[in-house]
DNA sequence: TCGAACGTTGACACTAATGTCAATGTCAAG
DNA sequence: CTTGACATTGACATTAGTGTCAACGTTCGA
């Protein structure tokens, strides 16, 4: 498909296709015409980008995780110790947002349950 | 505690101290000299802050969450209905978030599972 | 064939969060 | 009294992620 019609799909403005192609994050094939060709697949990885991205996610960091993102089914990767580091180290940081994510949700829940709407 | 010593403390910027009173999500009283007086539980209050900003949460977003992360053992919250439909909006989008971080680091644990590690 | 709709790249601007610097005031210690 | 550490405010710069627009090529239907 084209970049309009992978705009449309994925609510993604045809501007930030491009710069996510730009950071490396999205790959597409090149037409006789210059036109982006992207494959259906694409449109699973954009969700996730963008997920990633409003979650506070630089594109740098998105990046160092791509291969384990995307072709989940892929053979048996095989890896240099600093990439694991890498990856072990953007887990952890994972884990951190997530904790203080959890911690701040719950207390909004809390304050919610015990606070009394007027009107 | 001055600035200096809370920003001893966090590890954060005086810069950032004052950026954050900026947009009201920490406050301080002042000394006859101008100079920032700061409680004790500010310390608390600015790693929250900062877990949040680092999890991507804009100011804007962690003002509206200030009554639910401070003061926990406040007295019953009395609330308009407004207020809760925020709140609940930004609990949802938090819980957004954190499913879109786990997966991210699951899909990273998985990855890491199954990669031969090379040298 | 002409115009709309779509694509390309490149440039400029904006916002949020942050760094840095200047000009200045305060205070404690030598 | 002076110096150095710390405080103040205000201005300007930077980065990442976006928006927007210009100038131009492509495709397709009337």
């Amino acid at each position: 498909m084209r970049i309009g019609e992978l705009s449309a799909e994925t609510g993604v403005p045809t501007r930030l296709l491009r710069y996510y192609e730009d950071q490396g994050l999205l790959s597409s094939q090149r037409r006789d015409n210059g036109y982006r060709e992207y494959s259906d697949d694409a449109v699973g990885r954009v969700s996730q980008i963008r997920g990633l991205i409003d979650a506070g996610i630089p594109t740098a960091v998105i990046f160092d995780m791509l291969p384990c993102i995307v072709n989940t089914s892929a053979p048996l990767p095989v890896i240099e110790p600093s990439v694991a580091q890498t990856l072990d180290e953007r887990r952890s940081q994972l884990d951190k947002r997530i904790e203080c994510l959890a911690r701040n949700r719950d207390a909004i829940t809390d304050y919610l349950s015990r606070a009394t709407i007027t009107g």
